[in-house]
Parts: structure tokens; C-alpha cells; sequence
DNA sequence: GTTAGCACTCAACACCATCGAGTGCTAACG
DNA sequence: CGTTAGCACTCGATGGTGTTGAGTGCTAAC
């Protein structure tokens, strides 16, 4: 059996009810809808047709339908209509989005609350990655005897710092000579490049192999780990607990746990890095925790280089449309503030 | 009508078992308790006596009884016997508290888990008050034409930085020697007294007038607004959950709202600043909100000086002696591990 | 002063009838 | 032949009813 026009008219009918609603959608309701011009006989012919192609499901007999994963696939795909977000809405957003402080982590938390304001939903986004950024800056700043401050400001300003251990007698002159020299020889370095950047410092400067050698160590576990818990930025959490599905308290925990192990969400939202915006629905999630949700992602930029993620948690139900609106908005403003210095 | 011995025991007995149960606790559970040898029939003629003394209350006729906020208090206050945590507990938690990186966040992040991964509540730690922290370094680096980041290291070894514009042609090392006249005179100031040192700066050096006058004015906000978004960590929220006054949803989402309010929660707990416990009960936090929590909170030190606050986060009918013990525990470990810079 | 006994209260639970939203099927209609 | 009205059927939700049991308060006896 193939989709006509008409099938996929009752079934958009219905995704977009139940979006609204959460409640099984039953033929009259459809029927009575604008823009369907059947009585509810005829709906339930066709439901009965899109049900048995797998794209609704019934809870029980006498319920309504309620929409499969892959209805709500063939949804996002083809069936949505966008709408855009008022002129209005872009520019409170915008505002409060550059409204505080020029700080990296400052205004991605920024971010990560305005968009679960605007749409109602848990945010995450994830700082830019590393490895993609350039140096732009090195500094090392004592702290105490022995112990220095390793500072590394990138293109996109963040501050990547880390106690190292110095030989004993360096004051602050000479460990400003030695910060001079590693910016100059890592300047414009992605961070990827560093490893032999490195290498090759330590050939030359035989005299600082201890110093730089510690360096380099931290420099490198930083990457790898791919930096620490505050790389990865949850907003809105308490918005979960506004949906019927997690009013069960176990569907709510579970929620919860999974935004609170900034490591799987990390894990979650790097998938692909493309500027496109990325839709997971269901189990395409590949987290049976997350079975009942959807992620939506996009990307944004530091630079040129497409580097962080930003991305909604939401039921399975979630309102695509407008999240992919205020997401698309968003990863194109996070861009431009954060590029800013470059 | 006074307390005698035996109103005191029977008392204790009803909060110890609710604190286990969150169930109306009756005459017949606790005279089956042992250490208390008496009849159900003598059990409630007491519990008769200790609601009429505003100790207990009903929540219907024939249901038992649950403690009031004033018997939690007359708890901690005379009943509750101190409980010591193990050894091997101790150990684990330090373990944990000092594996990872010595950064201030960090360390306070690792805090926050462990506190909440100890008690199953839900831990809220403020980071050091600035005002109380002394300058160690301050440094100024490059990061984009007519901007440089201002690093602030202080005793604690926490790094705060604000982006400033600085005049046209100042290069890295202009600002090098910017920055060494800066750490000579803020050195070892308390951030507090820092606005009259840079006041005389301002006389001083006429020609950086401009470039002190920003930074001044950006060490001025970030001292009155004590701190950002990341001051403040929250471990455990999945935690509340666990609990059954809050399975109902509207009570988790209020809490979960508070929680994500990071300045309802420095002020929840930036109240007192000695070295003692403090425990807050139900309408005690002025908080209509947080009629149902308590909130337990001890302080830490950084070097000789109090300055930022550790908590737990529950029901009323919390645990008080083990967070009691733990947070007494975890203040003391990290005091120890932030002041070893000093 | 303590306790056994007893009548009383009331939430929780199970049971049952009713209601209504929704379905599938069939037959009639244009 | 597609569309629709009609109808029997299903089944969760709702609300009323009776029962159960934990718990109380009171009284009288120990």
C-alpha cells in the first residue's frame, strides 16, 4: 500500500494534535479539524490503513491512535511545515543571549537558558571542542613556590587552565620569557597540532625539558579527556517534569540522571558536527533510557572550524518545528558572538 | 506541661522512625521498639500530651502521628545522638575528593558529587567568596586587537577573568609590564580592599587611566555581583526523586526550579559563615517554596578566612546525623585541600 | 500510674455499574 | 466505487459502595 495525499494529510492531522495534547487522537477530532473534509467514518479507514503501514498505534481498543517513532521520522522528514520565529521573538533572544558578559562559559549558559526558555524543553549544549580551536595565547602564572597556572586562550577566548609543577627557582620574569616562547612557537597551533609542536620544542630547549615536559602532559590528558564536566551545559531541567509523560516518577528519574552525567550527553549531542540540524526521535537514540525522548541538535561555529553542539531533550512528542526554529536561530547567533574575536 | 524522660524517648523514637518510613508512625510501632518498654495504650496517652505541646501532629484522626517542625528542631538540637562515619567511608570520600585536578571548580564539583553520592541528597556547594580572597597575580593577556583578558590568580588559587578593551597599540609586552605593576600593588590585598589600591593606581599613572579605569570597573562588578552561574554547584538533583514527598510532581518541580535559581541558592546559603553547622527546618528558610526541605549547611576555609558554604538539600525528615557527620566531614577535607596553595 | 478492652474514625482498597469516546463493520447513498 | 450513516461492541475512566485494618480516645480494671 502506498501514502496518498490524503493519508498524509490525516496523518500530519494527527502528529499534530497529539503534539499538542499527548492524548490519543480519535477520528471525530481529526474530522472536525480545518482543511479535512471527511466525515469520521472515512478517517477511520485511513487510520485503520496508516496503522497497519506502522505508522500509528493503538494504546487500546477503544482509544484513539497515538503516533509510531516512524511517524513522527516521516513528520520531521517531509510532512512539517516551518514556521518562523517573529521578528520579536529573534531579537529578545539575541538580546539576552549578548546581554552578559563576553565570557565563553558565560554565554553559553546564557544560551542554554534562553533556549529552553523559548521552547519549553530541556537544553544542553556543549562547549566548543578543543581540538578544533587555535591558540592564541599562552601564559604561565605563578601560584606558588613550584607551581604555576598554565592559561590558554584560544581563538574563541575560552580559557583552558591547569596546575603544572615548575623547577624549583623560576620567578615570574622567567616564566613570563617561557610563556613568550610558547606563544610564539604555538600561535595559531589548533590544538590538535600541539603534540609535535611540542616535541620539537623539547629538542631545542633541552634546559626547560622538565617544565615543558609536564606541560605537554597536562595539555594532552586535557584534550583527550576532552574537557571537564563544565564543557557541557544543561539548562531547563526542570521544564521535564511540565510533560504527562514524565509525570511517572521512574520515567522522571531517569530523565534526570541521564542530564546529570555530562559525559553520556557529551556523548549524546557529538555525534555529527555538521551545520544541519540533526534529529534523533525515539530509539534512534540508541539509549533505551532515552526510548521516549528525542534530541534535536545543531551546530555552531567558532571561527571557521564547526565546533560545538547545542541541542534540545524533549519527549517523543516534542514540538520539532518550533525547536528546530529556535535552534537553527540560535546555533547561527551563538556563532556570531562567539566568532567575534576572531 | 513539661518534657519529661520519657516524653523525650517516646519522641525520638516517632522522628527516628519517620525519618526511615515517612509514614504516620503509631502508638503500637513504637511500643514494640526496643528500649521502650510501655503499651501502646501509655504510648498514646504521651503522644496525646507531645501534640497537644505542638510536637506532633495528625494528618487525619486515625492515622498516626508525624513530627513537627518544632520536634525536628527539639531533634537536632537535644535528641539526635551523633552518629561517626567509618573509617573506610572517610577514606573513600577523600579519595574521591582529591583524585582529580586541583582546579577550584573542579575540586568543588568533585565535592558535590561526593556529598550527594554520601547522603542521597542533594548537595549545593558556593564557591569561595571573592571579597575574602587575597590577590596572588594578576595578568593581563592579549586575545584580540584593543582586547585582553584580565587574570585574576588569587590564594585559593582560582582564576577569575573578564574580558576588557584596552587601548590601541598595546602590545603583549606593554601589557606584560601592565600586569607586573598590577600584581605589585594588589599583591596580597584582600579582593575587598582592592578598589582603594586601584584608586591610587588611578593618581598614579596618569597616562593608563583609561585601561584601569575599565578593568577597575570590571573587578567592581564582578565583586558586587559575587560571583556567576558557576559559583554555584548543585550535585544530586536526581537525587530528591528517591523520596515520596516529592513524587508529587508539582512539589519536584518546585524544588527543581529553586535549584536551578543560582541565586536563590547563594543566598539560601550564604547566610552565616562560621565554621558550625547550621541546619534550617521547613518554614525556618523563609522560603514558602522550601516549606517541605531543610537544608543543612557547614562552611569551609580557604587559608585562615571562612569563606564559602557546603549543603545538603532534603525532605524535613532528612537524615540529620548522617549529613550532619558528613557535611562535618567534607568541610573539614576541603578546607584541607583548597588551602594548600597558601 | 499502667494497661486491657472497646467503640469509633477514616484512608485505602476492591468491587461494580455507568458513561462515553472510540472503533470496526455493514449497508445505503450519490 | 468512494463516501458516509448507523449500529453493535470495547474498554478506560469515573464515581458510588462496602469492607478492611491501622490507629485513636476513653473508660474501667489492675
Amino acid at each position: 500500500m502506498q501514502l496518498d495525499e490524503r493519508k498524509y494529510l490525516i496523518l500530519q492531522a494527527i502528529i499534530d494534535d497529539y503534539i499538542m495534547t499527548a492524548m490519543p487522537v480519535g477520528s471525530r477530532t481529526i474530522s472536525r479539524k480545518s482543511g479535512v473534509g471527511f466525515s469520521p467514518a472515512t478517517i477511520r479507514n485511513e487510520m485503520s490503513d496508516l496503522e497497519e503501514l506502522g505508522y500509528l498505534a493503538q494504546p487500546h481498543t477503544s482509544a484513539g491512535r497515538v503516533p509510531s517513532y516512524k511517524a513522527y521520522r516521516l513528520y520531521v522528514d517531509h510532512l512539517m511545515k516551518t514556521v518562523k520565529l517573529t521578528n520579536d521573538e529573534r531579537e529578545q533572544m539575541h538580546e539576552h543571549l549578548v546581554s552578559r558578559s563576553k565570557q565563553v562559559e558565560n554565554v553559553i549558559r546564557s544560551a542554554a537558558s534562553v533556549l529552553s526558555d523559548a521552547t519549553k524543553y530541556t537544553s544542553v549544549i556543549v562547549a566548543p571542542k578543543l581540538g578544533t580551536l587555535r591558540i592564541r595565547h599562552v601564559q604561565l602564572v605563578p601560584v606558588a613556590e613550584r607551581t604555576a597556572l598554565m592559561i590558554i586562550v584560544t581563538s574563541a577566548g575560552i580559557v583552558k587552565d591547569a596546575v603544572i609543577r615548575v623547577p624549583e627557582g623560576l620567578d615570574a620574569d622567567d616564566l613570563y620569557s617561557i610563556s613568550r616562547i610558547l606563544t610564539q612557537r604555538l600561535a595559531d597551533q589548533p590544538l590538535e597540532g600541539v603534540r609535535q609542536a611540542f616535541s620539537e620544542m623539547l629538542r631545542d630547549a633541552e634546559q626547560n625539558r622538565k617544565l615543558l615536559g609536564e606541560a605537554l602532559q597536562v595539555l594532552e590528558k586535557r584534550l583527550e579527556a576532552g574537557g571537564d564536566a563544565s564543557d557541557v551545559i544543561v539548562g531547563g531541567s526542570a521544564n521535564l517534569l511540565e510533560y504527562p509523560e514524565y509525570s511517572d516518577v521512574n520515567k522522571a528519574r531517569n530523565f534526570l540522571s541521564v542530564l546529570e552525567s555530562k559525559d553520556t550527553l557529551r556523548r549524546l549531542l557529538g555525534r555529527e558536527g555538521s551545520m544541519e540540524i540533526s534529529i534523533r526521535i525515539g530509539p534512534e537514540n540508541q539509549m533505551p533510557e532515552l526510548n521516549d525522548c528525542s534530541i534535536v541538535t545543531a551546530s555552531y561555529r567558532v571561527g571557521d572550524h564547526s565546533t560545538g553542539t547545542l541541542g534540545i531533550i524533549g519527549p517523543t512528542r516534542m514540538n520539532y518545528n518550533r525547536v528546530i526554529s529556535v535552534l537553527d536561530f540560535m546555533g547561527r547567533a551563538l556563532s556570531d558572538v562567539l566568532s567575534e574575536y576572531k
